[in-house]
DNA sequence: TTTTGAGTTGTTCGA
DNA sequence: GTCGAACAACTCAAA
């Protein structure tokens, strides 16, 4: 029986697997390859955090992928290179994948079909990551459009749900092929940083239903307004697991629709739906403006007064030790889990961006190394949201007050209590706002750093100045 | 071409 | 405590 090559990149899953589903329907036995290549996405190289999941998530697909009596085909290096030799190897008549987004990205996936079909091998691809390609969505004069609500407006009206396709039940014998294992490709961190993350994560497709079925059992009931409040599970986490393709937004939102629900928990969906179409949106936004991802996407900002670095600072951001209780509770979830709610996401970047005034892209890059769901295009447009660079006419005095934040979405300082145990014992609603008694804060919290990073009123008012003026 | 209505997520201040 | 106004002006998308 004829072969083909199904070359997985962030669609690790054998479920609802458009490439891997076609070959079979072309009638091809499937050689499934995965092939390690971070340089070619460079300057956005996977971090280290999203390193560490992907080595996970390929154990657990190469797992899933023996059970039906296939193997996983590892490599590593050069795309094009590692392709055509498996494909000589294995007498692959075909090659089948699903699209990437990354304008780097999509530039090798350009030539790699350029150099496959010039040797007469026929080449498929196919959407697996979006409910909707990003050039399909197009304004009434063709081009893309830049405000979510009409975007979303419009791709509801084009949605088209399919049927899911099924997994393979059976691949091609590779058993005499070469190949790395997953240790192989040095995908975990030398330092064990990571440990802790794992008792909240199961990377994987398998750990991904798990996800979903949680969240479709509980949060999505009154997810409107929970998933505002970071101490409890509001939101659905499914964000890595999207990422690496190991479950796809239409399994998700098929699985989302199919719920009995109430007319009120109908609008609780339907938010959630329109924050998959955020993701959609970003997509759109990156493909459309492939510089986004490294400048301002309003050009006004070329050349605005950005606070220099100081690296004692960031590093104090970065880890959690700014003494606003809010930020440091943040910080300190995303290292020790890999992932940081959604709400307190835009409050850490708000105060960088705006209390400190340092450029965006700063906490891009923290955010891209240490986040498990790091994603480009949502990272890159989630920043430039809260830095008012973007798309999003925002307006310049939209400035987060971590204190306001924190009382009104954290209001018995559980979140902020279980990531920053030194403030256990402190009471609210000081503990929203410590410096205020600096005698009681280094009483009941020694360990704590007392004095503010900066001051909350005087740097709003200095980032209200600097922002109005553009 | 022109017009019109609208735009994720906020804060502060004063009545 | 609650509520509305002010904080600017601009750009987008569709009619």
């Amino acid at each position: 029986m004829a072969k083909a090559l199904v070359w997985l990149r962030r669609d690790l899953r054998l479920k609802d697997n458009p490439a891997l589903a076609q070959a079979i329907a072309d009638g091809f036995q499937p050689v499934i390859v995965y092939i390690h290549s971070p340089l070619e996405e460079s300057p956005w190289s996977p971090g280290a955090a999203s390193s560490a999941w992907l080595h996970h998530s390929l154990t657990a697909l190469s797992q899933d992928i023996v059970k039906i009596g296939g193997r996983l085909l590892l490599a590593a290096g050069g795309s094009i290179a590692e392709l055509e030799r498996i494909q000589t190897l294995s007498g692959s008549q075909a090659l089948y994948f699903s699209n990437l987004y990354e304008p780097s990205l999509q530039a090798r996936d350009a030539l790699v079909q350029q150099s496959f079909e010039r040797r007469g091998v026929s080449v498929q691809r196919f959407n697996s990551a979006l409910l909707f390609e990003p050039w399909q969505i197009r304004t009434g004069a063709g081009t893309p459009y830049k405000v979510f609500t009409p975007f979303w407006r419009n791709a509801l009206g084009q949605l088209q749900l399919r049927a899911e396709y099924r997994a393979p039940s059976q691949l091609a014998d590779t058993a005499g092929m070469p190949s790395l294992t997953v240790d192989d490709l040095n995908l975990l961190p030398v330092k064990d940083w990571h440990a802790g993350f794992w008792q909240h994560w199961q990377p994987g497709e398998e750990g991904a239903h798990e996800m979903l079925e949680i969240f479709c059992d509980g949060a999505i009931k009154g997810y409107r307004e929970q998933r505002n409040l970071p101490d409890r599970t509001g939101t659905s986490k499914l964000s890595p697991h999207l990422h690496f393709g190991e479950i796809s937004p239409q399994q998700i939102w098929r699985q989302v629709e199919r719920l009995r629900v109430s007319e009120s928990e109908r609008d609780d969906v339907r938010h959630f739906g329109s924050e998959l179409g955020w993701r959609e949106f970003s997509y759109h936004l990156l493909h459309h403006f492939p510089h986004s991802s490294n400048h301002s996407l309003n050009p006004r900002f070329e050349g605005f007064d950005w606070a220099k670095i100081d690296p004692a600072a960031l590093a104090r951001w970065q880890r959690g030790q700014t003494g606003v209780p809010i930020i440091d509770a943040g910080m300190r979830e995303l290292w020790q889990t890999g992932w940081m709610h959604n709400r307190v996401r835009m409050i850490v970047a708000s105060f960088l961006c705006k209390n400190l005034r340092y450029h965006w892209l700063e906490g891009a890059h923290w955010f891209w190394d240490t986040l498990v769901d790091a994603d480009l295009a949502n990272n890159s447009q989630g920043w430039q949201w809260t830095a008012g660079t973007g798309c999003d006419a925002a307006p310049y005095f939209r400035i987060f007050n971590p204190v306001t934040q924190s009382e009104r979405f954290d209001p018995k300082a559980s979140y902020i209590k279980r990531w920053v145990p030194e403030l256990a014992d402190m009471p609210v609603p000081l503990v929203f706002s410590p410096w205020l008694k600096p005698s009681v804060c280094q009483a009941l919290a020694p360990d704590y750093p007392c004095i503010p990073l900066v001051d909350l009123a005087e740097s709003r008012s200095r980032a209200l100045t600097a922002y109005s003026g553009r």
